[in-house]
DNA sequence: ACCGGGATGTTCT
DNA sequence: GAACATCCCGGTG
């Protein structure tokens, strides 16, 4: 079936919504694809563990720009990570794109994931996932609706879970106590097993 | 399988 | 100066 691009009105609603959604879409740059199987709300001035829970700094500005964006941030110094940006413009709302099951662009990904020992270590983690596809820096901005960027998200006609997997958010300090972690379960390719 | 620590540099206090 | 929406490798069992 062939994917149909998500339009900016899916972006635009709140991220504990549209994450979900986001199970089962797919994931696109150039022939690299992969079906998303893990993601995170991070919801702005009322989430103390999002980026913009102190409002807009230059690092987060696409944050606080109009949803269907790529948020790409830079961390431990070495790591790239993607999140959708949603909500209204200039609310600060997003969801990180945490992990993917590879389904197309196989040989690029490898090449671009030398460590990947598995298929399922190319995309299990909002680090791998973006080496595995290429995104870093560059992307930040990069707008999903209009794939003018090289990436977008994709549905091909494969429901999310009825039943999606919910947890806390993974690797925070503050801002743990929110259940707002969404996965297919029994995936293979989640950052960890559930 | 599981666990512990090092890598590496931007951002904010 | 500390924290960081992480990953990888090498140890042990």
């Amino acid at each position: 079936m062939a994917g149909r691009r998500l339009t900016r009105s899916f972006y635009r609603r709140d991220p504990r919504v549209v994450a979900p959604e986001l199970l089962g879409k797919v994931l696109v740059h150039g022939d690299r694809s992969g079906r998303i199987v893990e993601v995170e709300a991070y919801c702005g001035a009322i989430d103390a563990g999002s980026h913009a829970y102190r409002g807009p700094t230059r690092r987060n500005a696409t944050m606080f720009g109009p949803p269907g964006r790529l948020y790409v941030y830079f961390t431990y110094g070495m790591h790239w990570c993607a999140n959708a940006v949603c909500g209204e413009d200039g609310e600060g709302v997003a969801v990180l794109l945490r992990a993917a099951a590879p389904l197309g662009g196989l040989g690029e990904m490898r090449a671009a994931r030398p460590a990947a020992r598995r298929q399922r270590d190319l995309a299990s983690g909002p680090a791998k996932l973006c080496q595995a596809f290429g995104i870093d820096g560059s992307f930040d901005g990069a707008d999903l609706a209009t794939a003018d960027g090289g990436v977008t998200i994709t549905d091909d006609g494969v429901a999310p879970p009825p039943a999606p997997g919910i947890s806390t958010r993974i690797g925070l300090s503050v801002g743990a106590e929110h259940p707002w972690r969404w996965y297919v379960p029994g995936d293979a390719n989640l950052s960890r097993p559930g």
